[in-house]
DNA sequence: ACGATGATGAAC
DNA sequence: TTCATCATCGTA
């Protein structure tokens, strides 16, 4: 059976969260009434306040207030000028955590995903569920469709001894063309 | 290798 | 109010 992932799949730490969103689906209901699916297949996890890679490390500001909120919300940000990020708040309220999707099948790269997903800022703090029109699902009765990778995480240099973290998760699918 | 391009947060 | 920085991508 499918599930929508709710708050209690997603309120752990974004460590435990992170490999279980991989052979699962990030759900998008177009403005146009169309739904689309698609297997995320990277994800990177954010967790607590001492994660100095994560934005939540400064502390509690208006852009990472939805990181400290109740999990299974989006948290959607800005960056570079030009890219809209994805992540999935993790956590108990007031534990700052989240998941960054950086690629679903056929769609690598976080900036990507977005864009071709139609996920934008106003998507951020809403809830992961059918009405925000943006969702998670996943099918607990069937293994994972490939091998899991852990690597450090992607444009974290900054972040000393937390960018050598194993929190990046990659889906391999057995033979898939791109 | 690097420029685009704008929000964020910290310093002043 | 200014400034460096940034969970990236496309072009070279």
């Amino acid at each position: 059976m499918r599930n929508i992932l709710g708050r209690s799949f997603f309120e752990r730490s974004a460590v435990e969260v992170a490999p279980e969103l991989l052979g699962a689906y990030l759900v998008r209901r177009l403005p146009d009434g169309t739904i689309t699916r698609h297997l995320i297949v990277e994800v990177e996890a954010y967790e607590g306040i001492e994660d100095r890679a994560s934005h939540a490390s400064r502390g509690r500001t208006p852009r990472t207030e939805v990181m400290f909120g109740p999990a299974g919300h989006w948290y959607v940000y800005f960056v570079y000028g030009m890219h809209e990020m994805l992540n999935i708040v993790t956590g108990p309220v007031n534990h700052p955590g989240a998941v960054l999707i950086r690629a679903v099948e056929g769609i690598n790269g976080p900036g990507r995903v977005t864009k071709k997903l139609c996920v934008t800022r106003d998507l951020n703090k809403n809830k992961a569920n059918r009405a925000s029109g943006l969702w998670i699902e996943k099918d607990f009765g069937s293994s994972v469709p490939g091998t899991i990778t852990q690597t450090s995480r992607i444009g974290v240099d900054y972040a000393r001894e937390w960018a050598q973290k194993p929190w990046r998760f990659v889906l391999d699918t057995k033979n898939k063309e791109t």
